[in-house]
DNA sequence: TTATTTGTAGGTTGACATTTG
DNA sequence: GCAAATGTCAACCTACAAATA
């Protein structure tokens, strides 16, 4: 029999207890899985103690255990020892950020500045007429020889050549390679450090995994790598998901010290390395020419290399380099997963790349990207800002602390038909000192319009006095 | 202490009691797994009973349930209740079968007589000079309006048109869907019902993802609805993944009463049925005509039809049919493993379809497959027929019992330069009465080749006894 | 600093279902 | 048809680790 008296303390959740039947652990997943969807557990609300909520249901706290570990599983709480259960940032709302059907300017999206696909004219028809139906076969499911030569031609180009211990497989894009990465080389209960704001679709394809993420405290510089070590003695962490070069959504990049200290506390721990190069490209523009993290770690790191910003989004062909010791393991769960990336969008990128068409394409982005930032920073002379900020896709805005969930403000943009993520979205971590809509500058079609969408921006969050 | 005397029941496996440490579990399955992987091992020995093993390393017997049931999430072995715990039939070879790399006589691989891709020479042409570059966006990422008008033309035209409550999607390939699917709309430790032989790289993907299959017994006519039934009412089945048409290893055709009781069933136990027809084309060779699954039971289906055998497997693009009311989370479980489709491949399927170029590809693939089926016929007059045989891409050859395993049987045929796969690295179940070898009529070069090759086959099985 | 609160992990208990002889 | 063997599952117990006041 239950002994306190709960009116003094009063629950955030109270279960209907005729509601439940055996077994006790799925019946009540059901009730918390309810409440948090229909809305009456908001997110944040800091869920009764185990125990506390194991007297007044009459069960063994443990149960409660499973519970809630079920529904940490499933993303809608997260557990912290010492300090409560708490429902989830993003609840059950998907994450994805998808192009936007709607009407409406679109700072949320990052897109690749698409205008410049007309430089893939003459290569595609070059492609396609020389038999190109030849190529339409299952042979080379890992791309062939020649592709994998254009990769590391490409890297060499950029001053980061590949190592031969390294090897190449052409993926279908990369999401298809994180997908890929979350679903061969980890297993569903396995954990990842990630930044403390990380790219929202990996938190989603983790979740889809089963896979689970732990957030890395950060500063202006990126990820802390003391956090990063701590993280690691404390839990059994199996890897890390990281983009040294203008993280999404931070735009931080890891100078090359940092860059030495997590190469070294990740080989300490064996950490299995993603390092995901989404604008590899801009890697150029960094006189301080860091290393990247394959190239101190070669032996546990995962190379992503998207072509979506480098050559053209709709292409769907991305490089990934990974340690040859890994080939049968990769390559099988490719091939389970896509069996191969068709040689005619493959041949395309390696055209492409050889002919000196990504280059052009790649000045033509820088340039857009230049206009767009110039803009950006005429409208928000305060936002923050370092020598590479310059040509980047997208931009970082603070907000002043306020009580507005980043829900809300994602609504209230809508409703006044702009489109604008808020830092909640890429958030693992519950303890979020920082908050900050990440503004995209690559998907609006035109400057006019992208000025027109900053000037309604910076007028809402005026009224609202969240800058 | 251990009280029984076990020299008088030794067990098939003595684990190292000094090796072990703490936490048990974790140390068991680890000595389980290197057990299993260093072959001391071997595929269907039973493993000591719980109560046993728990008893010879004095622990609780539920620690080791913990081990068996952590090592049959990893593929590794399978209990059954009240009869034993046994090594998987796979073990930890990898089930994927893949392109043949070396020079060898290929009667494994299923391609698909890509000898007719020269008929797509227009259509590419045609696709590149209509400004595909302009295709190449983020846009349309479940496919443009007219590619799913294709898709549904294509469908009507076999006489298996789509309803409207059905969505469709385009998809990167028959692998790509099938990922999906066991990614997006099953969690890891679900259990999915599937033909006692099945796609083996269905069961690959489905260990990847932590999803377990359960086999349903076949006789002649396929997967036995009565079977299915017995399963559903003891288990929690979640799914079921079913190839109606040339259930690929056995060929398998369903008629038109077993889909009718089999959606019944699926229905009443709301299971979510994959629907696998990656020979689609051949559905108009049926003079029974019987009705698709997805036609039976829509709401509940996900129709995978793959183009790669329909057009030309190097295009990578499939479509998949799927209840509208699972909308947001195919869509956005596609997004983030895959994004999109290349619109210039999917504008090639459209083309092909709407241009009539499809049609005669698969006139011609089926002129192909009849030649090859005839040589097969003349090399193995007593193989297993049925009216519907004469235009498949492989053929089942029965094999005598005999105590060699499949993977003996396949290593012996690779030393004679010969690829062929044993029934067994389709099999999911244990209890494999059946023991036969598939053979494939579409990886070879020229009739010349695959007559040379089963003329090969036939002199190996003679000598061995196998038929 | 230390005690308290809170979550996590490993292992145990007991009930139960299926298979087999 | 029943008893023994065997695997599975839910719930409980105990020890421990982190956060906080």
């Amino acid at each position: 029999m239950p002994i306190n008296d709960f009116n003094s303390h009063p629950l955030s959740w109270y279960p209907n207890k005729e509601r439940l039947n055996r077994p006790l652990y799925k019946s009540l997943l059901h009730e918390l899985k309810a409440a948090i969807e229909d809305g009456s557990l908001l997110p944040g609300t800091m869920l009764p103690p185990q125990r506390e909520l194991a007297d007044y249901l009459d069960v063994n706290f443990t149960t409660i255990t499973r519970v809630y570990k079920l529904s940490a599983q499933l993303g809608l709480t997260y557990g912290i020892t010492g300090k409560g259960t708490y429902v989830s940032p993003s609840g059950i709302d998907p994450l994805t950020i998808n192009t936007s059907p709607q009407h409406l300017i679109d700072l949320g999206f990052i897109a690749s500045y698409e205008q410049t696909n007309y430089l893939l004219d003459k290569t595609l028809r070059k492609v396609a007429s020389l038999g190109a139906s030849q190529l339409l076969t299952y042979a080379s499911p890992t791309g062939r020889d020649i592709d994998k030569a254009a990769f590391r031609q490409y890297l060499t180009w950029l001053g980061h050549p590949l190592l031969p211990e390294q090897n190449v497989l052409v993926t279908a894009g990369g999401e298809n390679s994180l997908s890929l990465l979350l679903n061969v080389i980890f297993s569903p209960g396995d954990l990842i450090a990630v930044d403390e704001f990380t790219y929202s679709n990996f938190i989603a394809t983790a979740k889809l995994n089963g896979v689970r993420l732990i957030a890395i405290k950060n500063d202006e510089q990126g990820m802390i790598p003391a956090e990063l070590e701590r993280i690691c003695k404390l839990n059994n962490i199996n890897g890390l998901y990281i983009i040294p070069e203008y993280n999404n959504p931070t735009g931080r990049i890891l100078d090359s010290h940092r860059r030495q200290e997590i190469a070294q506390i990740a080989k300490h721990h064996q950490l299995k390395i993603i390092e995901d190069d989404y604008l590899s490209f801009l890697s150029k523009a960094n006189p301080a020419r860091p290393p990247k993290i394959f190239q101190l770690l070669p032996q546990q790191t995962f190379y992503v290399c998207s072509m979506s910003k480098v050559i053209t989004s709709g292409l769907r062909v991305a490089y990934l380099a990974y340690p040859k010791s890994m080939g049968r393991q990769v390559e099988n769960g490719f091939f389970n997963t896509t069996v191969k990336t068709s040689t005619l969008n493959t041949a395309i990128a390696t055209n492409a790349i050889q002919s000196g068409v990504a280059k052009k394409i790649i000045q033509e982005k820088i340039n857009y990207a230049q206009k767009m930032n110039s803009i950006f920073n005429h409208v928000f002379p305060f936002a923050p800002t370092n020598e590479l900020t310059n040509n980047v896709f997208f931009r970082r805005l603070p907000l002043k602390n306020s009580r507005k969930s980043g829900k809300d403000i994602e609504k209230e943009l809508l409703s006044r038909h702009l489109r604008c993520f808020h830092s909640q979205r890429f958030s693992v971590a519950a303890t979020t000192n920082e908050s900050f809509l990440r503004v995209s500058l690559s998907a609006t079609n035109s400057r006019d319009e992208l000025l027109a969408g900053l000037k309604k921006l910076r007028e809402y969050l005026g009224e609202k006095k969240l800058i």
